[in-house]
DNA sequence: AGAAATATAATTGTATACAAATATACAATT
DNA sequence: AATTGTATATTTGTATACAATTATATTTCT
């Protein structure tokens, strides 16, 4: 039987509350529900979450390193707004990382490894042809998780990992219609293709692609 | 007449603890004064730089966030290691970078970005004349913090930074002879020119050049 | 009224106390 | 000797109290 516990809802999950928090603060950043701008006050945080300041001071050092708010000292934390033209950029930065990860993938995955990604891709074909997006929502994310754990850096593995976070808050209208996941589809299949032959550049090339086809796509968004 | 003050050494610069405490631990990290895979205990870095848990606790996370340890919930804080190839790697995914800085750059530099560049050009040509390494040093990221800057890219910027500092400390020898000074000067010459001229691809592959020279530099400071 | 000076309140920075989890030491058992 | 169970110590997580700074309100003076 538990006697104490700290409370508040966010201790459910197992992680530290510090944790949570950031998790949190950074859904309701991207999002949009914290406007660009405004004020973080930790009394406003503390309340609204029910605990104390020293977790969520924590996880404001946490969203400063991630570029999600600016900490003046002694003045507070801002948020930190994307413009337009930032998610744009973000969109190139990773596709020339998600470019890297595919080169070093190919050169330094293993057997394993490259199982798992051949596995991935069958549950690509399937849930493609039963037109379950939410389900290929997640493979997709899978798909591309298992290059960068391949590329075997750790950064390079963390940073494409947030423009995921990033750019996933960011989509605007999630136009999934069945064309596009056929479209998808075959993007992946050329990469996954290039794995088997071991062929680089070849990889680089077919990712450039699926990345360049992902910007046409938001650039279709912007103008809806 | 200040009548009280927080302890500690750290408290002199202005910063907060937290945030000096930061950079010190990244310093110590980062010169391996604090080893791969040890473990930091609050207490024993509290006992070191005389301060209490909580800006200890606050710089971890940072330390955290920038990918220099790794925190495990209820267990502790430990170092990470960067081998070789991670080093390696890291100049890769920094020429990436520093190329998409510079095309943005000169795409969005403005009148009084373009004049500091060209006047820090020049003092870059003057202390190549003159011999001054430790001058040159600090003209050289002076020049690169500017594309940075220009770029446009608050993010860009700022992981650009970070790989600055790690790989600073990660140089071996500091192998900076006249004949290294006069390459690096015509090689951001290059750059510089093609900024006036405004040829984005002529930049970029001046910095790919750039970016290549310091990679082969350090091939060359391994084999020794 | 407007500006400068001062007092007050609100907010951030730091230290400390306590809760909870983990690590360690040691005995009991097999 | 190895393993399990238990008590103890250590360490991390969180809350709270106080210091220092900044923001706001008030007063004072011209």
């Amino acid at each position: 039987m538990v006697l104490y516990k700290y409370p508040g809802a966010l201790k459910e999950n197992g992680l530290p509350i510090s944790n949570s928090l950031f998790f949190q603060l950074q859904k309701d950043i991207l999002q949009g529900k914290l406007r660009a701008g405004s004020k973080l006050t930790e009394q406003r945080i503390c309340e609204q979450y029910e605990v104390s300041r020293t977790p969520v001071r924590e996880a404001l050092r946490q969203l400063e390193m991630d570029g999600l708010i600016e900490n003046i000292p002694n003045r507070g934390a801002f948020v930190i707004g994307f413009t337009e033209r930032d998610i744009d950029d973000m969109y190139e930065l990773r596709k020339a990382y998600e470019m890297q990860a595919v080169r070093w993938a190919i050169e330094r995955i293993t057997d394993e490894e490259m199982e798992e990604l051949e596995e991935t891709f069958e549950f690509m074909e399937f849930y493609t042809m039963k037109k379950d997006i939410e389900k290929m929502l997640n493979i997709n994310i899978g798909f591309h998780q298992l290059i960068y754990k391949a590329s075997g850096n750790r950064m390079l593995r963390h940073m494409l990992s947030s423009y995921q976070i990033y750019l996933k808050n960011y989509r605007l209208h999630r136009i999934y219609e069945d064309s596009y996941l056929d479209t998808v589809l075959e993007e992946h299949r050329m990469i996954f293709e290039a794995f088997k032959a071991r062929d680089t550049e070849g990889a680089a090339k077919a990712m450039e692609k699926h990345m360049n086809s992902a910007i046409a796509r938001r650039m279709q968004e912007k103008e809806l």
